[in-house]
RNA sequence: GCCGGGUUGGCGGAAUCGGUAGACGCGAUGGUCUCAAACACCAUUGUUCGAAAGGACAUGUGGGUUCAAGUCCCACACCCGGCACCA
């Protein structure tokens, strides 16, 4: 039994009112249908704002992580709608994916039978759960009408020269049997299930991310102060750019030089080495022919180890000698050339030139190898440590052309740099340590890469005006994984005649990477059902940026590094007038259970549509938002969302108590309830602009507290300002509980809907004390606090606190040496 | 290791201009109501000394600046998150 359901009882003398939350809910959600409160108008009559929330994935229906969301994103929503705006708040599906296709396998269906069904469920959560969405906007990535603008995407992408196919060694997944982006790699596993990655050598399509290196960083600026920092960190820290040189090596046997990439052109002095990554095409192709064997050894077992234990700890360093020698550039000194598999294949060049006195990774393998090992940089006296990679000064590095020796770190390696472009043996650079975005993935559900392969013209795009290439009609076994997507088993849908030159041909059988949908969506909800192109330039001109973005941190690389991306390019080609698609964001913490994240696996789920039948949605929502700090993660074990539903009956209550008339005016009311109700007004507009939506429910609820003194002690039910304290709750609350406030708003007979009721001004008159506390301090102690006049003169006031008896008690008999009068808030007497 | 963020009552958190630390809520304790319990409502609630008046101590630790520090500066400890054999 639940406190939605008490009923008054007669053996109660005077039973408190509460109200019956579900049939409120439901009698609202009908009204709220016919009226559509939150349709977007789009006529330039009012200022547009456009707030977004990070589109679920339909995996079930919403669950506690949803709950927080969109609770939290409609308080912001909500705020705009009160005030005025036209506001944009679109909702849709992120519905491709291998959840649904892993169930449909299982189940022997399609996998849009469970991707709608369960898209229908959490709709109907949603609807139930009072977000403002406008439902006209609503999309699905799935659907053939939306994915065929993600075909035109690639197709664009393509003209550009930022889509293109390579093979090198990618990330596989050997359990869900597909490549995975970088980004999806998380320590060596797979992001999704976990999976140890292997590397395979493949063919596949990527987008040109790195191209946008320097702007994806140098664009972060604008969003200082409007993103979170650790979001901005976390993207240049993947983004990683760092300076250094390319500096040439030749080699023996060799015609062309090898390049390496280093951040340290200073040490090059002290290179006594040099390393190729082993699995990099470059290792085969220096390898002497009497080191072919034990090469290809050492390369099998290389290819055979998975990230997971090639990045382990304390791991010792492994590698073959080559059988060929690099010849250091400035000491003339033959290097050994070695491959190994603590060089990276795709980062930099491949190759670098080791440097073990300087460098830890190389000092390990000097010293596993027996290879000399020279310092360039003088350690400090107390140095003990083995490879040094401090600042110092420059050693052992000088020949007849060049003499760093006695230089900083910084002024050896400009020098450095400066001598290797005057003898053209190499350049200052900069590297990054993105890599592109590889976008094809072996699976069924998602959108086909809208390719087709030729034997003559070879890879040919289908025409934009052919689009969507509709995915065939797979099920069950056919999407089972087997290496190569399940597409290519459709073999009537593989043939097709080539666009270019109409001779037989095969279509790409990939499908693209679902963040490929979700990167540019924003962009479309302006124009959700516009079947002629995938947005309206014009409409994006008017709505976009977005103005306000929520979602996971979870997504702070992945999917906001690729929208950045998408945005920059679609700039480029003249679509957008923006350079960032999202202008503010907002990401919200988890919400854990018992110190842990909620898993199945651990018993300590906890079910949002339990917890709504159990208190209604408005105490949840409430609950959620008076948490914390909305980016702080929540503990639901530490909450209590009995105690909203007690609040919010509380406020109800207060909405049945006013007896004046709706349209009284506030003017004559008790004027100190009514401060209190423009302080609150006034404190909660600056609250929610900064975000801070807990502190905004501490206020109304105080704003609760006051009111219920008033009526009860105070002025009573039938003041003008308690209406207007009642009013002004209702409004507030109308941006957390919806249900509750509308239903005040009604009982104090207004008509329907307090969504759009307008945000209330506060008037400055009341806003300022004809009172304030003064604190009398003596020596920074508290000895005594004074009510005065906030416009006392400051010699007055240190007359009233000297002659306070508690001040003169702690003064005692010390002479009193200065006095610090700050009206009229404090003064501080300083003795001895 | 590098980068970012944090540490405030029994708990979640306020105090974002250097000026009353602990708003608001949870929990706890006492009371009202009840045969009783639950619910609800009222009161108290940082620790400590004191009968009280009043005092002392308190924002991770140690220093510093200041009339005044949770807030500013320096060092340290611990926690959380990100990146990491990236040359």
């Amino acid at each position: 039994m639940s406190a939605l359901h008490d009923e008054p009882q007669s053996t109660y003398p005077e039973p408190r009112a509460t109200y019956d939350i579900e049939a409120t809910q439901e009698k609202w959600l009908k009204v709220w249908a016919d009226l559509d409160p939150f349709k977007v108008v789009d006529d330039g009559s009012r200022e547009r704002r456009y707030l977004l929330d990070m589109f679920p994935y339909p995996s079930g229906d919403l669950h506690m992580g949803h709950g927080e969301v969109f609770a939290l994103a409609d308080v912001i929503a909500r705020y705009w709608f009160q005030q005025g705006y036209d506001v944009l708040h679109p909702v849709g599906w992120d519905s491709f994916g291998l959840p649904a296709e892993n169930a449909a396998i299982k189940r022997g269906e399609h996998p849009a039978t469970w991707t709608y069904q369960n898209i229908e469920t959490q709709a109907e959560s949603f609807r139930r759960y009072g977000i403002s969405f406008d439902w006209s906007t609503r999309l699905h990535t799935s659907d053939p009408e939306y994915y065929r603008w993600t075909q035109w995407l690639f197709l664009r992408l393509y003209d550009a020269g930022l889509a293109y196919r390579k093979s090198s060694a990618v990330n596989w997944c050997p359990n869900d049997q597909t490549v995975l982006a970088n980004e999806q790699v998380v320590g060596g596993r797979c992001e999704r299930c976990g999976a140890d990655v292997t590397k395979r050598e493949l063919t596949q399509w990527y987008f040109k991310v790195t191209d946008f290196a320097q702007r994806l960083l140098d664009d972060m600026d604008s969003l200082t102060g409007s993103w979170p920092d650790h979001v901005l960190t976390m993207q240049r820290n993947w983004i990683g750019r760092s300076e250094g040189a390319h500096v040439d090596f030749p080699v023996e046997g060799r015609d062309q030089p090898v390049t390496v990439f280093t951040t340290r052109p200073d040490t090059l002095f002290g290179a006594t080495f040099f390393v190729v990554a082993a699995d990099a095409p470059l290792a085969a192709e220096l390898c002497a022919p009497g080191q072919q064997d034990a090469f290809d050894d050492y390369l099998r077992e290389v290819r055979r180890t998975t990230d997971v234990d090639r990045m382990s700890e304390g791991r010792h360093k492994t590698g073959v000698f080559l059988g060929v020698h690099a010849t250091n550039p400035m000491t003339g000194s033959q290097m050994p050339v070695f491959a190994a598999d603590y060089v990276l294949a795709d980062y930099g060049t491949g190759a670098i030139m080791a440097v073990p006195g300087q460098d830890q990774r190389d000092w390990d393998f000097a010293r596993a190898f027996d290879l000399p090992i020279v310092r360039t940089v003088q350690p400090p006296e107390s140095f003990e440590g083995e490879a040094f990679t401090g600042e110092g000064r420059a050693i052992n590095s000088s020949n007849g052309d060049l003499d760093i020796n006695g230089l900083t770190v910084a002024e050896a390696k400009s020098r450095t740099i400066a001598y290797l472009e005057a003898t053209g043996t190499g350049r200052g650079t900069i590297n990054f340590r993105l890599r592109d975005w590889l976008v094809s993935r072996q699976r069924f559900w998602g959108p086909p890469i809208p390719i087709v392969h030729c034997p003559d013209c070879g890879e040919v795009p289908v025409a934009s005006d052919e689009l969507p290439v509709v995915l065939p009609d797979l099920k069950g076994a056919d999407l089972a994984p087997k290496g190569v997507s399940p597409l290519a088993s459709a073999t009537e849908w593989v043939k097709v005649p080539c666009p270019k030159c109409g001779g037989a041909a095969r279509r790409d059988t990939d499908t693209m990477d679902t963040f490929v949908d979700s990167s540019w969506y924003f962009l479309r909800y302006p124009t959700p059902h516009d079947d002629t192109q995938a947005f309206d330039v014009e409409a994006v001109r008017r709505w976009c940026p977005v103005d306000h973005y929520v979602g996971g941190v979870e997504h702070a690389i992945l999917h906001l590094l690729y929208s950045r991306f998408v945005t920059k390019a679609l700039h480029d080609l003249g679509y957008l007038d923006f350079v960032e698609p999202f202008s503010r964001l907002m990401t919200q913490g988890e919400v854990r259970n018992q110190g842990k994240g909620m898993s199945k696996s651990l018993g300590n789920g906890v079910d949002l549509g339990e917890q709504i039948a159990k208190f209604g949605v408005d105490a949840i929502r409430l609950t959620m938002v008076f948490a914390g700090p909305p980016e702080e993660d929540i503990d639901w074990a530490d909450l209590s969302p009995a105690g909203s539903l007690r609040f919010v009956q509380r406020a109800w209550r207060l909405s049945g108590d006013v007896t004046s008339a709706p349209g009284t005016l506030p003017d004559d009311g008790d004027v100190e309830l009514r401060k209190i109700t423009h302080r609150t007004i006034a404190e909660a507009t600056q609250l929610i602009e900064g975000l801070r939506f807990n502190v905004v429910v501490a206020r109304v609820m105080e704003l609760v507290n006051a009111a219920r003194k008033a009526i009860d002690t105070g002025c009573g039910p039938g003041d003008p300002a308690v209406r207007e304290a009642a009013e002004t709750v209702a409004i507030i609350l109308s941006l957390v509980a919806p249900f509750t406030a509308e239903e005040m708003w009604s009982r104090l007979g207004h008509e329907p809907a307090v969504a759009k009721a307008g945000w209330p001004t506060a008037i400055d008159e009341l806003l300022v004390r004809d009172v304030v506390t003064c604190v009398v301090q003596v020596q920074g102690k508290v000895r005594a606090k004074l009510d005065v006049s906030p416009d006392i003169d400051e010699p007055s006031l240190q007359g009233l606190a000297l002659a306070d008896p508690n001040v003169i008690r702690a003064i005692g008999s010390s002479p009193v040496r200065k006095v610090i009068v700050r009206a009229p808030k404090v003064v501080n007497v300083v003795i001895g």
